[in-house]
DNA sequence: CAGTGGTCTAGACCACCGA
DNA sequence: CGGTGGTCTAGACCACTGC
């Protein structure tokens, strides 16, 4: 049964959050996660640790536990987003249960220019840059610009990028491991060419977001995007 | 020193968390928080509670803690709402040391109408409908639209809305307690009226905020606010 | 009533920071 | 090195749900 490497710098909350993740992502459990009881009897740790990685799946939506009932698994058709956790596009597309893939526009090596700063390179170093439009299903929901430092962007292949997370791909192709990072979101209007490439009609916003990235200790990527409003919006139960 | 009551429903990690918010924001700690050990033993509860508590806090974006160094208050002078925790515009001007008051636009009883089935009241029930603009400082930053029931709304004073928060009015005026809620936040171009009344230059997006809020098992307000985008935004760390 | 999740205690070991 | 916050255990009582 052992998931969890007691030996490992990971939490163990961490680990198990990241097992129930996945066991929930198969529809291993149907519409009811398992009890408290039952969970730290399965996986030997304390109730504690397994409310503790619980509690992580609550915040990120996953979960909705009501006292007396039980923990029930969240079920949501439609793009949204917790407003606890963190902002993932891949993960709410996926949860909705649609087709996630990216048209590359443009991925090419760039002087780093006015993001050298944000990156931490030197203000000649060269970057990798790149513009995605990312689909939910057949239909534009994002325009994504990123800006990575090249010894990073030059492992990166154009197919990494037009499936999957380009953190997976970051991992795979280069050994980096995103940790943290943080992220900036405001509402905005999108000027005509964003309009044009997201098939947005007149009149409507978006959001406009903008992430740095970091893992290892340092920038791994600066990313800004334009997120549809009328097929996106973020969602807080309390 | 006992300002937390055992005998409360109100959880200990909640109250505590309460008095902590107010004497952080009486500027009482400067820039440092208590540790863990001091407040444990000044509040005489467990270092779980303690815990508890201030996770709250760092979720609400008012504390950063680091091991090995302390828990610091957070100081920052835009207006800005961590993802984790509730939107609270009150908490957000306040923390920024801007002055927190509204402009009554109406307030007026009416027929429930539309909202009827939000609120969970019959289709010839009447509300009592209040439009604000909520400034921070002396620049407007919000226009807030709510339904109340008219049973509550009934006993809102006018003054009640003008200063502090509709919640804790309707706890001190109705003696109910908001648990809980649900809202939706996207991106919008705001209307020629609500851009005038926000005194924003064309071309600006503001957020687009509908919430319930349920208190006593029921649904106690609907409200639709629009937020200036270029004076408010959601930041997240990870 | 038994079973659920929510709260709280007491204690332990650890990783990290700064002196 | 001592002090900090982060993790983890073992156990307890409670409020709420549904039978």
């Amino acid at each position: 049964m052992q998931t969890l490497d007691r030996a490992s710098p990971v939490p163990l909350w961490a680990q198990l959050a990241a097992d129930l993740r996945e066991r929930i992502g198969r529809g291993e459990f149907g519409e009811r996660l398992p009890t408290e009881a039952q969970l730290l009897q399965e996986y030997d740790v304390s109730r504690h640790t397994v409310r503790e990685a619980v509690r992580g799946l609550k915040d990120a939506g996953l979960l909705r536990a009501q006292r007396g009932r039980g923990t029930t698994i969240a079920t949501s058709s439609e793009l949204e987003q917790s407003l606890h956790g963190l902002y993932s596009l891949s993960r709410s597309v996926q949860t909705a249960g649609l087709r996630d893939h990216s048209d590359v526009l443009v991925h090419e090596r760039r002087p780093a220019g006015e993001v050298a700063g944000v990156l931490e390179v030197p203000d000649d170093a060269e970057v990798l840059f790149i513009e995605r439009i990312r689909y939910a299903g057949d239909e534009p929901l994002a325009q994504d610009r990123s800006w990575l430092p090249w010894d990073l962007g030059r492992r990166l292949r154009l197919a990494d990028l037009e499936h999957g997370s380009l953190y997976d791909a970051l991992l795979q192709r280069a050994g980096v491991v995103v940790t943290g990072g943080n992220e900036r979101i405001r509402p905005a209007v999108p000027d005509a060419p964003t309009r044009a490439r997201l098939a947005l009609p007149r009149g409507r916003a978006v959001f406009d977001i903008e992430r740095v990235a970091v893992g290892g200790g340092r920038p791994v990527e600066l990313r800004r995007s334009q997120v549809r409003g009328d097929r996106y919006s973020f969602v807080a139960r309390w």
